[in-house]
DNA sequence: CCATATAGTCAAGTAGCTTGACCACTTTGG
DNA sequence: CCAAAGTGGTCAAGCTACTTGACTATATGG
């Protein structure tokens, strides 16, 4: 088995992992890409474009994706400050409960590995993915 | 950034690059899912049961994407040599190209990490990944 | 042989996007 | 200061890649 075989078998095993957890401690109706728009707008918020920008689809789809977590009251829709055309997207009580569920279960994931792995080989694969991971925009996977 | 975030990120990347190569070398047309399917048909083929299975869709869904690559002219249906009901999917020698086209593209990323990490530290990836990844099905990375 | 299980297809429905049109507000520059 | 162009957001319609449900043809086990 490949380099890249293996690095998509892992983050498709990551991703099921996560979400089983997010699902095991009493979040549901998310589905994964929910994760990413909740990471970007955990830190102070943002605006529907700009969510759009960072999920890679389009401000029309992310305004959709934030009427869901909005629905489900993951997130609320408040005026911008400096912008009266835009909004600002920020993550409920409930919305902060939910991301510390995620990262709850990532680091369970992770914790898996470094059983298998040890914890020195793991902090060598974070770092060597962290160099070839670039920041940017998410893609999805496949 | 943690090490969930970073695997997910570089296997985003990965699946771009990679697809990228591929329409670069004349395959249009095509999703990363069907590289999957691609690389479950390469060995000897499958049904279109089995195809869903591995691709974690239903039947109906797994011939749906059948129908796609056999119209573009990867895959044909052929009787299954031991059983009149299934039909046994296999590539056609289109087909086989791009799944060349799709390794070698694979086979240039990797290349392209080992000018960042090393020989050594990318081996050291691959062998890491390997005791994460598990066998199975395909899972969608979000 | 007959009852049940399995492979595949057809048809209809659905979810999660896209594109296009539009309004509200902001920024730019003469 | 104001007109023109740009930007943020939403609404509506359409599309695509699936799903579920129903069905036919073949296989299998008592």
């Amino acid at each position: 088995m490949a380099l890249s075989a293996a690095l998509l078998a892992a983050a498709g095993e990551l991703t099921q992992r996560i979400h089983e957890g997010v699902v095991a401690r009493g979040f549901e109706g998310l589905r994964p890409a929910h994760g990413f728009a909740f990471a970007r707008l955990a830190p102070g918020g943002a605006t529907v474009t700009e969510l759009g920008a960072h999920l890679g689809m389009t401000k029309q789809g992310a305004s959709q994706l934030v009427d869901e977590i909005v629905r489900r009251g993951y997130a609320e829709r408040r005026p911008h400050p400096d912008d009266a055309r835009a909004r600002l997207i920020v993550l409920t009580e409930r919305g902060r409960d939910c991301t510390r569920a995620a990262e709850e279960s990532a680091a369970e994931a992770v914790a898996a590995w470094a059983e298998l792995l040890g914890e020195g080989e793991v902090r060598a694969l974070r770092d060597g993915l962290l160099r070839i991971a670039p920041y940017g925009p998410i893609r999805p996977a496949w």
